[in-house]
DNA sequence: CCGGATGTTCACCT
DNA sequence: GAGGTGAACATCCG
């Protein structure tokens, strides 16, 4: 999917809709409406609210109304319309083809317009005010010092512990990688086993991978995406093959080289 | 044909 | 409680 760097800009390109009063919903998907939502519930509901904003935390994205909050999660595959345009053209991952059956979730506004989530593998999902105490803090504002504190609490592997919505939101599997290429260490080490100044490094690295990334357009943009595949080779260590490992349940490289 | 792929949630196990 | 694993979702790609 995409990871926050997308939906940070599907959150943009959704913004034209604030203002704009809900005048239908298209919900013909029974389990793409969760928690405690149900297709009904969101029928029932929306019409009738005027949009007052849209917020984003980690890979979540809210948009306030005049009632409740509509939450939106994209999953892998999942992308935005709005007004019939995409911000993000092709997914990675995803399909190249554009069929409106993958249409899981849609709003028209009364004065024209729709914004609508077009998801083939149906990894998403539509809420209504969802809890956002269940996430952690956004990976691209948390400070320092909240930062160490996820970190020292766990022994976790790093990697795992990074990915962890609940205490830190946003950061997915490439991202994760990229940072931790950044900052020279290895994915595994336990996240409570870092030094003071290993964890600043890290901080530090996120907030420029996140920087940079969004920069050239979006999580896929890392400087290991190249060489994320068998025989992929380090960029800082042009001799050193990358690893590949599970951690945390994901495919993870990583240059035993450089990342102690 | 088979295995994986930017994600989340949940059940189940240790 | 903390962590880990595997399943489920469905499609495309190598």
């Amino acid at each position: 999917m995409p990871e926050m760097l997308e939906i940070e800009e599907y959150r943009l390109a959704a913004n034209p809709v604030i203002g704009r009063s809900i005048s239908a919903v298209h919900a013909p998907d029974e389990w793409y409406a969760k928690g405690a939502t149900t297709t009904d519930a969101l029928r029932a509901e929306l019409p009738g609210l005027r949009i007052t904003g849209t917020r984003r935390i980690g890979k979540l994205m809210l948009v306030d109304t005049d009632g409740p909050v509509l939450g939106l999660r994209y999953g892998m595959t999942g992308r935005i319309l709005v007004d019939d345009t995409a911000p993000i053209a092709a997914l990675e991952y995803s399909s190249d083809r554009n069929d409106p059956a993958w249409d899981r979730f849609g709003l028209d506004f009364a004065d024209g317009g729709s914004l609508v989530i077009r998801d083939p593998r149906r990894l998403g999902g539509v809420e209504l005010d969802p809890d956002e105490s269940k996430l952690g803090p956004d990976a691209a504002a948390v400070t320092l010092k909240p930062f160490r504190a996820i970190l020292t609490a766990s022994s976790a592997p790093l990697k795992a512990r990074l990915m962890d919505q609940a205490k830190l939101a946003g950061i997915g599997n490439l991202l994760a990688d990229d940072m931790l290429h950044r900052a020279g260490l290895a994915p595994a080490r336990p996240a409570n086993s870092l030094s003071d100044q290993e964890q600043a490094k890290l901080h530090r690295a996120m907030r420029r991978t996140i920087e940079v990334l969004g920069a050239r357009g979006g999580s896929h943009t890392g400087d290991l995406q190249a060489e994320r595949k068998r025989s992929g080779v380090c960029p800082r260590c042009p001799m050193v093959e990358l690893r590949r490992n599970d951690v945390g349940g994901r495919t993870t490289y990583w240059c035993a080289d450089c990342q102690i």
